[in-house]
DNA sequence: TATTCAATGAACAGCGCCGTTCCATCAAAT
DNA sequence: ATTTGATGGAACGGCGCTGTTCATTGAATA
């Protein structure tokens, strides 16, 4: 790198080491965060635990996320990137209605299970999250339930009933009730079993 | 309920009329906090509101309610003696598996409607709840499983199915999500079917 | 070497809740 | 008429969190 010297006064200031060690304190905030809401739940993680698990201070935190869904935000897009999302697009091949129930449930317990730490809080403390999160979230349950129902040719008082118990088999707290005392496969049959029989 | 106490001096204290006014007193702090239970939720209610809105001060409450369990133990009575509670004994006539199914599902799930209200935030802050409120609530919920197991006669692995598959049935989260398109019937049907195809 | 700037550390004011104290009030009971 | 006791009213200290200011440090940079 090739050097000038410059005077004194105004000089432009492009940072590179620097620029690195900024980013490793934003990501050290962003882990602690994260690991914060997979263990105490977003209603128990506050900008002090943050702060403190980070090895850092509030004012930095709050330098860096100006505001709540700042922090949200990146905690979120962070946490999804390490996990393998369950993907809706991969369940197009299978055009029968059975077999497309039997790979998206499945493909979405197992997301489930990986995530159920992070996923136990957030849909408990769901009503406290910031709106967009909360959207993003309402957005994807409903893909997918969308999804599944699209396999099946129905339309009126079945679809109607079709949509409700797809919507129940789609969702985290049905995927935890029953894995309390089912494996992930035998919760798939039961969830498939009970559509195909609605 | 309200005791009389000696002073050294003499003159005995009997209340009469007097005692009414204070148990008055006391209902309606007890009904505030129903009320407020059933509206923004055991973790929304503090005892600054619970006190407002029973038209009292802080002290007043915190004296006919020296702690939390006391106050939750006095709501939890008072709101369940003004419902009608699902009782398995009832069920008990009905020796076909499928039959008492239907009959305590469907007894359930009306219970769980007339109340969803109270249920709702109840549910949602049970980890919030004094110990011995959230151990009732559990023992509750478990006898309804048990009894409803109880008309099947089988053990071992599909025993441990079918006890995973009524909890889940049996369970307030389930008729809630159900209920978001389906029917109370329609949430009866389908849960004993998915049930009896176990 | 002199400059830049992320991060620190300390302090502030504010909020809402907690549980407790002391004293005053006033109707009911004797 | 006097005593009793439930309630009111006001204040206290404590907690933990929020979001903000200010001056300082120190390492990367030019």
């Amino acid at each position: 790198m090739t050097e000038q010297k410059q005077s004194p006064n105004s000089r432009p200031y492009r940072m590179q080491r620097r620029a690195e060690q900024v980013d490793e304190t934003r990501q050290r905030i962003v882990d602690a965060a994260v690991h914060l809401h997979g263990t105490v739940g977003p209603s128990g993680t506050t900008i002090a635990g943050i702060a403190a698990a980070a090895g850092v201070t509030r004012l930095t935190v709050y330098r860096h996320f100006p505001d709540d869904l700042a922090l949200y935000s990146a905690c979120s897009a962070h946490w999804l990137s390490q996990q393998v999302v369950p993907d809706p697009a991969r369940w197009e091949q299978y055009a029968d209605p059975a077999e497309r129930l039997r790979v998206g449930l499945a493909d979405l317990y197992r997301f489930y299970r990986d995530g159920q730490a992070m996923l136990l809080g957030v849909y408990r403390d769901k009503a406290l999250l910031p709106e967009a999160i909360r959207e993003a979230i309402d957005n994807d349950d409903r893909a997918f339930r969308e999804f599944l129902l699209a396999a099946f040719d129905v339309d009126g008082e079945k679809e109607r009933r079709l949509r409700a118990v797809i919507g129940h088999a789609t969702s985290f707290w049905t995927w935890r009730s029953l894995t309390q005392g089912l494996t992930d496969d035998e919760a798939v049959d039961a969830m498939t079993t009970l559509i195909l029989a609605t």
